[in-house]
RNA sequence: GGGACUGUGGGGUAGCUUGGUCCAUCCUUCGGGGUUCGGGACUCCGAGACGCCAGUUCAAAUCUGGCCAGUCCCA
């Protein structure tokens, strides 16, 4: 089997070779951007919605799910929005031979599909907060690239919307979600940064937008999440407003929550190395794949121990996985090492003898294991992976930014860049065309290098009084 | 949105310039048999492709047009 690209110099190249070896997605479907979602790639997926909802539900969401067609009169009601999205929706505007009288949208997002909804929800403050998500597939016309994952037209996508009292109790939801979203990135290992983006860049019709971003190879960053405070901008066009407790009638506040399959990208891209993907466990679709070696004269002793191992992992609840099949094993280290399986136990006839196992962790780090103790040391050497996976990945997070000082060093930046910015649009687009590529925002805390010092003069004008940290990068 | 390029079995490819030698090459994959089995085994047998639709021609994988899909560059 040829080896995979070089995942430092040809990071595009390598991502793809790896989630097509990995069996996580096949991308021959034929339209551009919908891709099948393949066994492997699937149970993946699934896991990590079920650690989406798990979160979001602890923070006070409730599930809900909308229908995926918005009428065409209801998408426009909000101006700014209807401009951001308007190139990239699909259009329906045929029920068979008939036009439509109202064509319908292929929901790009389900604002417009909740709100005048929610208008009929929402009564009085006593209706309030209303905290709802779903997990549905979302449609937008990317006319760039496509890549599994990462960009794509069909989005597996999660949405939580929230409707709130007043402005303050709106940012509190923002906050929430942030938390929300830094356990989850932690789960997953995922070292990240939260940046209020810049006026230019913020979501179609919100007040303020907060990206999350991982910086991915070199200067590239992908963003992975999004966090939208919206004020009154949708809640008056849709009018979704409430009596409080004054009997006087007000708009609500609303927020949004938006991940994506990307997630499952920023995973592959940050952990992944140069034998494949490496899953940490709360996603890894199995989490201990089993190999016995079944060479010499009487493999029923391996045979019925590796059948015990499983058994037994299988009820302490541990996603196992034994691979009997006819391949030699060595085959099958190289096949689970690319797939990224977290933790694999090999076990032949004298350890089947012994009562022991080799435990080998998608790192490489081997140790021999008790079968007495089986269930507590395996548990021990997941949660150590999934600290040696945070480690490495912080690592790699904190030399992935560098300070910038002057606009000369911008291009061909080999990092992101950490830099004080005047606030001004004029100076932002100055440090875009510099870095080519976007001023992300600015850090919701303390940029990486800066150690609580105060913002550097605007790298583009040289003014120092209202300057903040930002960071420019390559989005991918 | 503008431009350039590409499309051959499941994956990767040779062949295309100069139409015929191609019932299409090689590697891999898949199915079956045997020998193997502690880091990608060997061997035998078998399966599987010219993106789609038109056109030119005695003859099209090869030339032309449209469509679909993909890649790259620019807005």
């Amino acid at each position: 089997m040829a080896e995979l690209p070089d995942k430092a110099t040809q990071f595009i190249d390598w991502y793809l070779e790896v989630v097509e070896a990995a069996h996580l997605s096949d991308k021959r479907y034929p339209v551009k951007g919908m891709n099948v979602w393949t066994p492997y790639g699937f149970r993946a997926r699934r896991l990590l919605d079920a650690l989406l909802i798990r979160e979001i539900e602890r923070s006070g969401s409730e599930p809900v799910e909308f229908p995926a067609l918005i009428p065409a009169n209801e998408f426009a009601k909000e101006g700014e929005h209807i401009k951001g999205f308007d190139a990239q929706v699909y259009w329906v505007t045929k029920g068979g031979r008939t036009d439509l009288e109202m064509p319908l949208v292929l929901r790009p997002t389900s604002e417009t599909a909740m709100y005048p909804v929610f208008r009929s929800w929402i009564r009085s403050h006593r209706d309030l907060p209303l905290n709802v998500y779903q997990i549905v597939n979302t449609f937008r016309y990317e006319t760039k690239t496509t890549r599994p994952f990462l960009r794509v037209r069909e989005i597996h996508f999660f949405e939580e919307h929230t409707c709130q009292t007043d402005e303050a109790a709106a940012g509190a939801r923002v906050d929430a979600n942030l938390a929300t979203f830094d356990t989850i990135a932690r789960a997953l290992a995922l070292p990240y940064i939260a940046l209020r983006r810049p006026e230019w860049d913020k979501f179609p019709g919100a007040y303020y937008s907060i990206g999350l971003d991982i910086p991915v190879a070199g200067a590239r960053t992908l963003q992975i999440g999004t966090v939208h405070h919206y004020r009154e901008n949708f809640s008056r066009p849709y009018g979704i407003g409430y009596e409080d407790p004054q009997g006087i009638q007000r708009p609500v506040h609303q927020t949004t929550f938006g991940l994506s399959e990307r997630l499952l990208g920023a995973v592959i891209a940050v952990h992944g190395d140069h034998h494949g993907v490496v899953f940490p466990s709360a996603i890894a679709p199995y989490q201990v794949v089993l190999v016995p070696i079944l060479g010499g004269p009487d493999p029923s002793v391996v045979r019925s121990t590796a059948a015990e191992i499983r058994d037994r992992l299988g009820s302490a609840g541990f996603r196992v996985w034994l691979d009997d099949g006819d391949e030699r094993p060595g085959a099958k280290y190289y096949r689970w090492e690319l797939a990224g399986a977290p933790l694999r136990l090999e076990i032949g006839r004298r350890e089947a003898e012994a009562r022991t196992v080799t435990a080998v962790d998608r790192l490489g780090r081997k140790e021999s294991l008790a079968l007495d103790t089986l269930e507590s040391r395996v548990r021990e050497r997941l949660a150590d992976l999934d600290r040696a996976l945070a480690e490495q990945a912080a690592v790699r997070y904190s030399s992935a930014f560098s300070r910038a000082h002057r606009l000369e060093d911008l291009p061909g930046s080999p990092t992101a860049r950490v830099l004080g910015w005047c606030g001004r649009e004029e100076c932002g687009h100055r440090i875009e065309a510099g870095i080519d590529g976007a001023l992300l925002g600015t850090p919701v805390r303390d940029p990486p290098g800066t150690d609580g010092a105060s913002p550097d003069p605007c790298i583009a004008c040289g003014r120092t009084d209202t300057t903040v940290w930002a960071i420019a990068a390559r989005p991918l």
